[in-house]
DNA sequence: GACCCAAACCTACACCCTGTAGGCAAACGT
DNA sequence: ACGTTTGCCTACAGGGTGTAGGTTTGGGTC
């Protein structure tokens, strides 16, 4: 029986790839062992099991979209900027639906430290520096772009907008437009 | 050995207390036969299987939903009807987190237009009535509330907002606040 | 009141996934 | 060449899904 050479990272990336395939609730120790050729147990020696293999995938699409949203960013600022930066989370969601899904499974307090969330708070504050939203309110704002765009991407997903008029794909843009017209003219209560 | 007297509609109520009460995955056909305490074998004779159950926990969320949403908007309009709106998702995905959380699962076309689906089109509608969106940007202006409202709701629900201040709860109000200007002020490209 | 039948619930089973224990063999260092 | 480490294996326990087929229960019928 020769040897697969597995690693750590290689199973993840496996793993990914077959969330993006299949979906991402068909990601097990057992599909991705079968994927790689190998018994399920042989997988353990290498991962802690079903909890950290699904971890270690949602760090990669944050990391993953961290890099892409950071190379939209580049240059730009302001609507350009918000519109690059919106669009690359889009764009990764389509390309890497599995991977997307993985990226909302929540994490714990020190994964989270320790992984993409500092470089995504980062860019977030980039983004609204192209604006002038009120330091005081920078959190606000993030959370607002976050949830926008999170939902937007999510319910695409989902089928949601499919069983109404116009394809989804025709109010993204309208969204982001929105977006900016809100960070252009900030409400303070 | 004593009959439990099961219908489809109890068993659907035992997995959404279950949902609520442990997390929506932990809700199997196994959970909720012992729930009910009854082999779960048993389940399939009202149920067809786990995807059955869960799409049946899905409907009676996205109902009980646009109930609670319709008492919520009654008798108010514009901004009191939106923040009610708004209000009445927060409040059910804080009392019914399990709930909530199925309510976000796919739906096929057939399913979704003969569920309560309908419902929270109209309902969108009415909110809308309050401010001058014209009119054949209704359906952007619908997607970008429910993304919004969703997708606060998901990351709130998720931890998301966990890692840093200030607390998620003093975000959501100013959420609603900027919606409502975004709804006033609808910006037309 | 006895009987019959359909429904409700059961046992038993096959299959898949998780995770652990312990075995064998390949690769590596000396 | 020879241990030792490491990688992958088999075997198994435990739990979930779903099917097949048996048994009990309770309501309708005469």
């Amino acid at each position: 029986m020769p040897r697969a050479g597995l690693t750590p990272d290689q199973l993840v990336l496996v793993a990914a790839a077959l969330a993006d395939r299949d979906g991402l609730d068909r990601v097990t120790v057992s599909s991705v062992a079968r994927q790689v050729g190998v018994k399920p147990a042989s997988v353990y020696a290498h991962l802690d099991g079903a909890d950290d293999l699904l971890r270690r995938v949602t760090q990669l699409a944050l990391t993953e979209m961290a890099e892409r949203a950071a190379d939209a960013v580049a240059g730009r600022s302001g609507r350009d900027a918000l519109e690059a930066w919106a669009g690359s989370f889009r764009t990764y969601a389509f390309a890497h639906p599995g991977r997307y899904a993985a990226s909302h499974r929540p994490l714990g307090r020190t994964e989270a430290l320790a992984g993409a969330g500092p470089r995504h708070t980062a860019l977030s504050a980039t983004i609204l520096r192209g604006y002038d939203v009120p330091e005081h309110d920078h959190p606000h704002a993030v959370r607002l772009l976050g949830s926008t765009i999170h939902g937007f991407l999510d319910l695409e997903a989902a089928g949601s907008f499919d069983h109404s008029a116009p394809p989804a794909a025709d109010s993204w843009p309208r969204v982001v437009d929105a977006l900016d017209a809100l960070l252009r003219t900030w409400p303070t209560p």
